[in-house]
DNA sequence: CAAAAAATCGGGAACGATTGCGTAAATAAA
DNA sequence: TTTATTTACGCAATCGTTCCCGATTTTTTG
């Protein structure tokens, strides 16, 4: 047995109307008598009509859904910016749908390609690590598809941006660490040419010339794949450890990393922050409960998500194309727990 | 400017062809000469021509999406799980759809109408912890709706239904808690009426009857949002340690419960596994960074995912209505670390 | 060489909903 | 009473795609 909805032609053959006055009196238009209207309400309700998508999709030439991509679903950071995402678009009436690259420029190209061919009205995106050439992106927005960009974004596209203070958040945490007595600070970066890479590396860079730390280029490391793979980590960690002059604290800069940071640290036994402080970016909601209890840069995922949502569905809505883009620049939180304790 | 995709018109008209015939060189008909549909192929490649799901989901009365109700998207557990179904779907050529309920039964009632409302072809869902009746779920089910259970099933339902073994799970986790020396164990449980609450609930009884240590009703607590909130792991636990004789050890039978309980004993400076034991469900892959490093039951959400979606996918498609159901049980991994360390 | 068969293609209806336009009936204005 | 206006509804085109019929041309068969 097949599942077949109510249309609006059912309603009409059994009320004996045209499907135009259904229709109308389900939108409520003037031309129908309040006596109509009111029968085919009740009787819609009864049924439990609802339009068919695909039917408004093709009519309207809008599917009223926005998509997503992102490198990983089950990644805080992530997982809690669709919640913000969600909240928006369901209340503004439109459904997402989620796709993720696993940080694979290809799966990102597919994703764009899939999405653009007409199944939404426009995408958020936070590019992959892979990704280092946006023509799968900026030929799109160039077409006139709405396109915002949110976290990892990319600085060549002249749209929407919401990102954190990536280099205030970088500034601060290395700051702190400079303060609670560290000196030989290195960084565990994602790869070079991410907007956020970037950014967070200038932060850090900054803080420790502000306070006239020379910077060692053998403890600036690079993760290609951000962390994905705990591989990158150890082999980026195991470098560190045999130089000469170890450093004695690390500001990890992405999620993944910083734990893949505390997994190797914990299979070394090497203590923190006895041995090694850390202060890292996470939206982990358990970091309090690791050992030690982890200081972290934290984002406010949840308002990005929400705040690039609405400009998303601003541009989507808007009758003249849009000129003027925000960017617009949130705060991060930094939190100080146990692992970047004062150096005794 | 509008974003317009190319349509198999424009490729009619540029050819100098039907839509039919473009239709069907794009489909490889035996009705059209090897030669017209190179030039059609070729062509629509150059445009990349992609057809408009619209007008494909208005003709042929199906989406090739499907979608999934889950209570949170934040929840390790479930973006695992969502992982496997999104790997399975795109393989398949299917789209997903995600939506959640944060634990609400009016919010399950609406995400399943609005699903159901020829937005999918078929439904994934894992039960919110408040919903005690489903007639929402099984009236669509008998109309003709697929509908797969996985996780937190509906034992009325009679579908396809992918779990884990609760029973085994918390069988094992409690023996190994008995083994360990600990006698006088509680559970924190999440509310009575969940499939998997009931299974899991009757594996402590069990294993508890089976090495003779009496059950004190005192010690089973139940979380009416299965953890989602803090207040309710701190009433219960509360509760526990206001009792003349305490628990030295505490099965936590989900995923937030676990968590919520560390959180609670590192708040109360109450020693794991000194004062308290515990093993708990948990799909969270830092468990062993915790402090201490924590005793688990792991789901493999992401085979469970997967399983799920090719049953759900195999139904859509079934031409005939399908009588025979599966009904499969994966086992659960126990990782024991310190926290259910030997009492000494 | 005529008739039958195959190979290729186009026309047009249909899917469900919206909407401009036309029109009959009812009402208001002259 | 006649004409103009309003009210309330139906007809039909449209969105992009598929697919049932025909129709025409080419090839095969007797």
């Amino acid at each position: 047995m097949k599942f077949e909805a109510v249309t609006i032609k059912d309603i009409a053959k059994a009320l004996g109307l045209s499907t135009s006055t259904v229709s109308r009196a389900l939108r409520d238009s003037y031309e129908i008598s309040e006596e109509t209207k009111q029968l085919v309400l009740k009787y819609a309700k009864e049924l439990n009509y609802r339009p068919n998508p695909s039917a408004l999709g093709l009519k309207e030439k809008r599917t009223r859904s926005i998509g997503i991509i992102i490198s990983e679903i089950a990644n805080s950071f992530f997982s809690q910016a669709i919640n913000g995402i969600e909240s928006v678009a369901n209340q503004r009436g439109y459904n997402v749908i989620i796709t993720q690259t696993l940080e694979s420029y290809e799966r990102e190209v597919a994703n764009m390609q899939f999405l653009s061919s007409r199944s939404v009205d426009g995408c958020l995106i936070s590019v992959s690590t892979e990704t280092s050439d946006f023509f799968h992106i900026s030929d799109l927005y160039k077409k006139g598809f709405p396109i915002v960009c949110f976290d990892r974004v990319i600085d060549s596209l002249d749209t929407h941006k919401v990102i954190i203070d990536n280099f205030m958040g970088a500034y601060d945490a290395t700051t702190h660490l400079i303060k609670s007595g560290y000196k030989k600070i290195a960084i565990l970066s994602s790869i070079e040419y991410l907007s956020i890479s970037k950014e967070r590396l200038n932060g850090f860079k900054k803080a420790l010339a502000d306070h006239n730390i020379p910077l060692h280029e053998d403890y600036l490391k690079h993760c290609a794949h951000g962390g994905l793979l705990y591989q990158e980590v150890e082999k980026a960690m195991d470098e560190l450890m045999k130089l000469k002059v170890k450093p004695d604290a690390v500001f990890t800069s992405g999620d993944k990393l910083t734990t893949h940071f505390m997994r190797y640290c914990k299979k070394k036994k090497i203590a923190i922050p006895e041995k090694i402080a850390v202060i890292g970016f996470s939206n982990l909601d358990i970091t309090e409960l690791l050992s030690p209890s982890l200081s972290v840069v934290k984002q406010p995922a949840f308002e990005m998500g929400r705040v690039a949502t609405d400009l998303l569905i601003n541009m989507i809505e808007s009758k003249r194309s849009v000129t003027d883009f925000e960017h617009i620049v949130l705060p991060p939180e930094i939190i100080v727990r146990d692992s970047s304790l004062k150096k005794k």
